[in-house]
RNA sequence: GCCAGUGUAGCUCAAGCGGUAGAGCAUCCGCCUUGUAAGCGGAGGGUUGCCCGUUCGAGUCGGGCCACUGGCUCCA
């Protein structure tokens, strides 16, 4: 009789051929999946000798994907009571819920989504068991030519098995690996989010089905709190912020989608990250160079963009009979500026880095807001070097874009390591240099990372980095690359010791990717109550009547002077009530309140954007306040 | 690009079966002189995304275009 040892530390003995449902009856545990040896598994799996196993309870965490697994098969069951003919394709669960894919024989719309919704709670009610059934590759096939599931017949000529799994509940059976809960009266906590397009297998030449997504959890409380956090993100929505903010717009008939306008409050932010930015790099051992929005056909020739990126560019542009594109990518310009003379050995490594204004073609579907634009700033460098030097410098990039990223307030970080592809250029000896010297610079950081095997750019290995954002999203930001087909193309080469000329490696790095992306990603993280050293308005000064204005003026002028961002609002006819609303609306982080007695006395009173009173204080004693949170760019006020 | 939805004043939103566009905020002008998230009154502001059609008459119905939103292999 086979052994199997759980969570808690039992060992059990359970008869041949039992379940895991039959081991958990014997272990008195409501289960509804299994973990075992690590892995989500059915609860109608049979128990194995030796295993490892913990059962699942409806309210564990790692029971959430059978969870929502079954809650598509509902969805599903639901959609077909309800619109007699539609064709299943398929239905994950996905990080924070599930969809299912359909063919429906008309087009159905978001108001389709409660009626779809009541007949799941129906389901529900009805708490139908759960069965898995197995049937022989040919019963599969006669049952889904006979039901006229294509998407399903596809799905099951790619499963190489011959005994073949189908879920049955009620009336409703659909081919799928599972696992699912035993019964649908579980799954009592669920919505339908979201209805959109999807074409069949992601492959745009295919068909495209029709996507419900929903989701589903253990209790009501936790499908409240994801609810709420998805109206917080919708509140903190950059697109949303940007206009009530003043920070930027985008006109696109005026002119053009995917350009960015940036006003004022959003330029001051801009400029803020800028200054921060090249002060860095200069300490950082980088120089700044500028290049030209446009070069000629034959650059991106030699590049081998005309011919490998083509479809991202913009057409050219005829001046005096030559063909001139707008610049995709700074690379040509920055290995112009290197071999515009012979370089030594000794001069390397070359850092040269830019803040480059690029165009890319993006379809016009694929545009979001600031996070994709068809026109945008790279924080761009490149590096130079020698193969000796190249450990030394991606563990200082590495460190310098973490650095980097802390100061804006980020302290998660996730890596991907992507490595060499099946087609590729270059030596396979630089590449695994290059690859291990990415690895030892994560993992000399204590950075998490994963590797994406063969995920590596035809050009070289990369490390791609994600901030977690205060939502708890991750958002890719900064990538070094190694490239080892630019310096071949424009034949970039050094003087050695030895007197004789040597080919450099050259890395491609951007730290916060764009600077429209990046904008957009600080927005939403903070809310747009951007921490003192980026609020475009540090402070402002409030009268409460028209005879304070002069004094109001005179602090913010005080304010100024230390070089403080302030402003005074002596617009008259506006009372204080009306004021403070208005700069907690802008998410000014301070307020200083100035009446007759402040005046009188030469303080004001110092209301936070928290909302915290902290009442008169001198003017002195809040300047030094203001200048140490803005010095220390932190979100403490 | 594709699927579904949406497009009315700077913003948020109204206008039963087609009958000739209205409110709040914002703006401007007054009054009020204000103590920690909206004081009061008045005025101006719209080619209802664009084009074509149906109709005596279109924000509303039909067609085409444009733009935006949610998405477009987290693999039975």
């Amino acid at each position: 009789m086979p052994k199997v040892s759980l969570a808690d530390g039992r060992e059990l003995e359970v008869a041949e051929g039992a379940a895991w449902a039959d081991v958990a009856r014997a272990a008195g545990i409501q289960a509804v999946a299994a973990l075992v040896d690590g892995e989500l598994r059915d609860i109608r799996d049979q128990a194995e000798e030796g295993q490892k196993v913990k059962l699942l309870t409806l309210t564990d965490p790692e029971a959430l994907e059978a969870l929502r697994h079954t809650a598509a098969h509902i969805l599903a069951q639901a959609v077909r009571r309800l619109f007699p003919g539609t064709k299943l394709a398929i239905g994950p669960a996905i990080a924070d819920g599930f969809y299912y894919d359909f063919d429906f024989p008309s087009p159905i719309t978001r108001d389709d989504l409660p009626r779809i919704e009541e007949e799941m709670a129906r389901i529900v009610s009805e708490d139908l068991p759960v069965e898995r059934v197995f049937l022989s590759r040919a019963e599969a096939e006669d049952l889904l030519k006979e039901e006229g599931e294509a998407y399903k017949l596809e799905l099951l000529s790619e499963i190489p098995d011959e005994r073949i799994s189908f879920y049955r509940q009620g009336e409703f059976m659909d081919l799928c690996r599972g696992p699912h809960l035993p019964s649908t009266g579980l799954v009592k906590h669920f919505k339908l989010l979201d209805l959109a397009g999807a074409y069949w297998r992601g492959d745009a030449t295919r068909v495209m089905l029709t996507r419900i997504y929903g989701t589903a959890f253990a209790s009501e409380e936790a499908l409240t709190e994801h609810l709420k956090w998805r109206e917080e993100a919708r509140r903190r929505d950059h697109r949303r912020l940007g206009p009530d903010l003043d920070l930027f717009s985008i006109h696109n008939e005026a002119i053009g989608a995917g350009l960015i306008l940036w006003h004022p409050k959003g330029a001051r932010v801009r400029h803020e990250i800028e200054t921060f930015w090249k002060e860095r790099h200069f300490e950082g051992g980088y120089q700044l160079v500028y290049t030209p929005h446009i070069g000629r056909a034959r650059l991106w020739q030699t590049s081998g963009h005309l011919d490998f990126y083509r479809e991202g560019m913009y057409s050219p542009m005829d001046i005096e009979g030559q063909e001139f594109f707008l610049k995709p990518m700074n690379c040509p310009f920055h290995i112009a500026i290197y071999k515009s003379k012979t370089r030594s050995y000794r001069e390397l490594p070359i850092r040269y880095a830019e803040l480059g204004t690029v165009y890319r073609y993006e379809r016009s579907g694929v545009l979001h807001g600031l996070l994709r634009v068809r026109g945008f700033t790279q924080d761009d460098a490149h590096i130079i070097c020698r193969p000796d030097q190249v450990e030394e410098e991606i563990r200082k990039v590495l460190n310098f874009a973490l650095d980097m990223l802390r100061e804006f307030g980020f302290s998660e970080f996730s890596a991907h390591l992507s490595t060499r592809p099946a087609k590729f250029v270059g030596a396979p000896e630089d590449w695994d240099r290059a690859t291990e010297a990415l690895r030892r610079a994560v993992e000399a950081e204590g950075l998490g990372y994963d590797v994406k095997e063969g995920e590596g750019a035809f050009y070289g290995p990369k490390i791609d980095i994600d901030i977690e954002d205060s939502l708890r999203r991750a958002w890719q930001l900064t990538t070094i690359q190694f490239d080892f087909n630019l310096p071949e193309r424009f034949d970039m080469t050094y003087v050695g010791e030895d007197g004789r000329k040597h080919r450099p490696y050259m890395i491609h790095r951007a730290l916060l990717g764009s600077l429209e992306r990046f904008f957009g990603i600080l927005i939403e993280h903070y809310g747009g109550a951007f921490p003192a050293w980026l609020s475009p308005v540090q402070a402002v000064v409030l009268p409460i009547a028209e005879e304070q204005i002069p004094y109001a003026e005179e602090v913010a002028g005080k304010l100024r002077a230390a070089g403080i961002r302030a402003e005074a609002w002596t617009r008259g006819g506006k009372t204080l009530r009306y004021l403070i609303r208005e700069a907690q609306l802008q998410k000014i982080p301070y307020m200083l309140v100035c009446g007759a007695r402040e005046a009188g006395a030469g303080t004001a009173a110092l209301r936070l954007r928290t909302g915290q009173d902290l009442g008169p204080q001198p003017v002195e004693e809040i300047i030094s306040r203001i200048r140490a949170a803005i010095s220390s760019h932190s979100p403490e006020l």
